[in-house]
DNA sequence: TAGATTGTTAATCGATTAACAATC
DNA sequence: TAGATTGTTAATCGATTAACAATC
């Protein structure tokens, strides 16, 4: 079956709202609706399409239902991730915290400016993009972020495909198009503050 | 007439698509299709919901499509923004090329770092986060993005809203309620890459 | 047992797609 | 005029919500 990836964002949500609750042993669907804005129906369908983890009548056991959704949503182990892109946005994306606390280990970080290649940051050395290929195969990463200026995008990314890289995180205003079977997720910056001009526009007029 | 908000970015990626036309006069919706894989039926009726901006048997005027989409979106003009937090990621917003391009410019930002007080990036001064409201105020700004800690995103996006901010990109990963009238666009890219990690599970299985 | 809450099925709602009359 | 393509209505599809039997 066909599960729509708005209930994988759901679960998402579902999971940090449980992450903050510490002291509770069980939870109800409207519990959990209480704190995720969610309506309790959707939460127990989205649950249901991966198992049964709740208690008729007494809800779901928290600590049971926080490691059931780290399996599905694959965080039950860390991943190793390359960067590509060691310019502004790949630096900070490289010191960022938040990936490190839910097990996404930057391991590789490339950049093709010379003055870049060779410098450590975090710990980690840049590489030159040219390394990439050979870099990825034998260290047998899966995914990928790309914070290249949007003229380098289409290329870097057909790169890492053919590099074997599955799933990209895409910062650079682009589309490009990845064979089926990768996963590509684009965030374009520009794109999420027109969607607040296009808001704020309405309810200024 | 309740608009969807997936063909509000739908017309963000018909927009970026008619920029990188310069030759053609006219495009046709299944011309527009085959660029950005929505499907021309989907753009004809995205298009409608705000007039009629083609010829039948002809096609959509490009230019005069251009200009009538930056004017749905809001992007006619400029748009001040603030920038809360000038660690890594806010720093790297602050240097992101790709808001000045399309007419974003952050006018303001703050930190409540006194090491960070008072430093000058991008041609432009940090300020202490105490002086927000008088400078949100003063300076009229619509528009905020917040990069701060996820323990600190709650206050300050209160304090955005008391200050009269109407629309906020929220990089923290904490989903703050806001008021209505107010749209708060989150950002978490931790949970982006969750997205990619549930996609790569299964694939792999 | 009585009360509460899940898991699941059916009903509703909304968005996408298909079809076609209008028209350039 | 004939061919092409829009704008719009109707049909389809999929996701969300409501309802309730099963069960703790």
């Amino acid at each position: 079956m066909q599960i729509p990836s708005s209930s994988i964002t759901r679960l998402s949500i579902y999971y940090r709202a449980l992450l903050s609750l510490k002291d509770a042993a069980l939870i109800s669907s409207q519990e959990l609706s209480d704190f995720t804005e969610c309506s309790a129906s959707q939460i127990r369908k989205d649950l249901a399409y991966f198992g049964q983890f709740g208690r008729p009548g007494c809800g779901y056991p928290v600590e049971d239902l926080k490691r059931e959704l780290k399996k599905i949503l694959g965080v039950d182990k860390d991943w190793d991730v390359a960067l590509v892109g060691a310019g502004n946005l790949g630096s900070a994306l490289l010191a960022y915290k938040g990936f490190k606390g839910q097990g996404f280990n930057i391991k590789h970080a490339f950049d093709n400016d010379t003055r870049k290649i060779g410098k450590v940051k975090q710990g980690i050395r840049i590489r030159d993009i040219e390394d990439l290929k050979k870099v990825i195969k034998s260290s047998k990463i899966g995914m990928a972020i790309v914070a290249v200026p949007q003229e380098a995008a289409r290329e870097i990314i057909d790169r890492l495909v053919s590099s074997g890289i599955k799933a990209i995180l895409n910062f650079a205003p682009a589309r490009p198009k990845v064979p089926t079977g990768v996963e590509l997720l684009n965030i374009d910056l520009s794109m999420e503050l027109e969607r607040l001009t296009y808001f704020l526009k309405r309810v200024r007029a």
